[in-house]
RNA sequence: CGGGAUGUAGCGUAGCCCGGUUAUCGCGCCUGGUUUGGGACCAGGAGGUCGCAAGUUCGAAUCUUGCCAUCCCGACCA
């Protein structure tokens, strides 16, 4: 991939902004920052969607919806939860406008003043504790395993496209336990949840771990992440589940009476996933002609082409091409035949290579004279002749050989860019020169931690889960160490 | 909120320094025709408050001042 599209996000922003998402940001200055996601991308997000979602009722949970608004006294309950989302939240102080009596336009109504002003939810912990307070009095309630799909704001300094939007669409998973064990189970199982997802869904390998005190979400006891790593070496974070202890509890006065009819606090977890996941599926995967998109989610999977010479012809090859459309169809395969004919054959390869659809077919009277088709691969964008006979069960395969090479791909650039620092000096290097991740021994301490990141601009991105214990001295301060956390510069 | 840059058609741009007919070019769009195995070609056509406002001038896209907006860099973050 060149330099262009690998050096900054923006590049990859203002490429799939113009050229394949067909979405980007909002135009109009007082909603800039907010997506626009056009069909096709909506599409991939779609099937992002419909598979978590899937995975979520698997491991038993239910859907629900909690309003947009959050009554401002409500967000001011948990301290550290303020802090973190109070800087960045739209404001609702009025619900009227009227005309401007000095002249044209509209202005607000400043009698239509709220009593409490509402927060555009930045987050739902607030408003669904609030609510579960209510739901929750026994442990017989317990586990209460929701999540919920929305759109969620905040008001961020900077945006990038679907990297931090001022807008963006999510999921977000609640939950309520009536031991700690089961809480960090849950928070530990989403996590699990994730990574699957993404690796097997997406192609995405990534680093399961925990954040450090500095990185933890806010109101938070521990936050697991998985990290991936895009093809300019940096991390981005692709995916969190929180253990909230009982924090939310206290704050919302969430109880419930156990079997001794005693009063307890219950114990929660809070996960979610975000539009940013697009971002990291085009940084990952890209190449120079466009988007390379994993066969399980792509919108179309299958691509066909006809190409002919005039009326008759068209006719030919439709008949046979809509046999095969029939065919793929049959196996469960998305598959689109391109026949609009304003467009011209050529134009419509490099249109779907842009778009990243897994594997083109391309069929003229040429290859039914033969009965064959051409087949051309996105991912490695080698073109082969297949045997009309038994061509649904060969795409299959093809299919699930792209998602494996995919996936393998970016395994192995991954662990390519892994790479142990043992002294300050080396550690700056290889971040100057090589990026990617660096495995380091740290101390421990936060203040080492910002001190790295005010020189560096790295970050620890995580302590890997079950990482290897091993004695070592701190990269910055010399002090002792029992393994080495994963630092790295992040979007 | 600090530092830098930029605003000309749906998109990308030339012109600005050194003011002068009807504002340049490409893509896209519309009509007709020929085409169709890697982003077609020919002919014709539509499309502009030159970011906004004031000023200088016989005359402003061009010079001056103010304002607005956007982008990039930093702080903040899924």
């Amino acid at each position: 991939m060149s330099k262009e599209l690998t050096s900054r996000a923006e590049d990859y922003s203002q490429w799939y902004n113009d050229l394949v998402i067909k979405g980007g940001l909002a135009d109009h200055s007082a909603v800039k920052g907010c997506m626009v996601i056009k069909p096709y991308g909506f599409a991939l997000w779609e099937n992002m969607r419909d598979q978590l979602d899937k995975r979520f009722k698997e491991t038993g949970h239910v859907n629900a919806y909690f309003p947009l608004f959050i009554p401002k006294s409500f967000l001011s309950k948990e301290a550290a939860h303020v802090e973190g989302f109070a800087k960045e939240c739209a404001v609702v102080t009025h619900y009227r406008l009227m005309n401007d009596p000095n002249g044209k336009g509209i202005i607000v109504d400043p009698d239509a003043k709220l009593e409490e002003e509402l927060i555009v939810r930045p987050t739902s912990e607030t408003i669904i504790w609030s609510t579960y307070k209510d739901w929750i009095q026994s442990y017989r309630d317990l586990p209460l395993l929701i999540n919920q799909w929305a759109n969620v704001v905040r008001w961020e300094m900077r945006t990038r496209l679907f990297l931090r939007t001022t807008e963006f669409l999510w999921q977000e998973g609640h939950t309520a336990h009536a031991t700690k064990e089961e809480a960090v189970e849950e928070a530990e199982r989403m996590l699990d949840v994730y990574a699957e997802f993404v690796e097997e869904y997406m192609a995405v390998p990534v680093i399961k771990g925990v954040k450090t005190a500095n990185e933890r979400f806010a109101g938070a006891v521990d936050t697991y992440c998985i990290e991936a790593m895009m093809q300019d070496g940096k991390a981005l974070q692709a995916g969190t589940s929180h253990f909230l202890g009982q924090n939310f509890a206290k704050a919302f006065d969430v109880q419930f009476l156990n079997k001794e009819n005693k009063k307890e606090y219950v114990w929660a977890t809070s996960w979610g996933m975000t539009t940013r996941l697009i971002g990291a599926l085009i940084m990952v995967h890209s190449d120079d002609q466009g988007l390379i998109l994993p066969p399980k989610i792509a919108p179309f999977q299958v691509v066909i082409v006809p190409i002919y010479k005039g009326e008759e012809s068209k006719a030919q090859v439709d008949e046979k091409a809509k046999e095969i459309v029939a065919q793929l169809k049959a196996v469960g395969i998305r598959v689109k035949y391109d026949d609009n004919d304003n467009n011209r054959p050529g134009w419509k390869f490099a249109e779907y290579e842009l778009k990243g659809v897994p594997v083109r077919i391309a069929m003229g009277l040429r290859d039914m004279e033969n009965k064959v088709v051409e087949v051309a691969r996105r991912d490695t964008k080698e073109k082969n002749s297949m045997s009309m006979d038994g061509l649904s069960d060969n795409i299959v395969k093809l299919l699930a050989d792209i998602q494996l090479n995919m996936y393998n791909k970016a395994l192995a650039f991954r662990n390519e860019n892994i790479r142990n620092a043992d002294t300050w000096d080396e550690f700056v290097k290889l971040l100057d020169e090589k990026g990617g991740f660096i495995a380091a021994h740290w101390d421990g301490t936060t203040e080492t931690e910002e001190k790295v990141k005010e020189q560096t601009k790295a970050t620890i991105r995580c302590i890997p889960l079950n990482n290897k214990q091993e004695e070592g001295k701190c990269i910055l301060t010399g002090n002792p160490s029992t393994q080495r956390v994963l630092f790295a510069r992040a979007y």
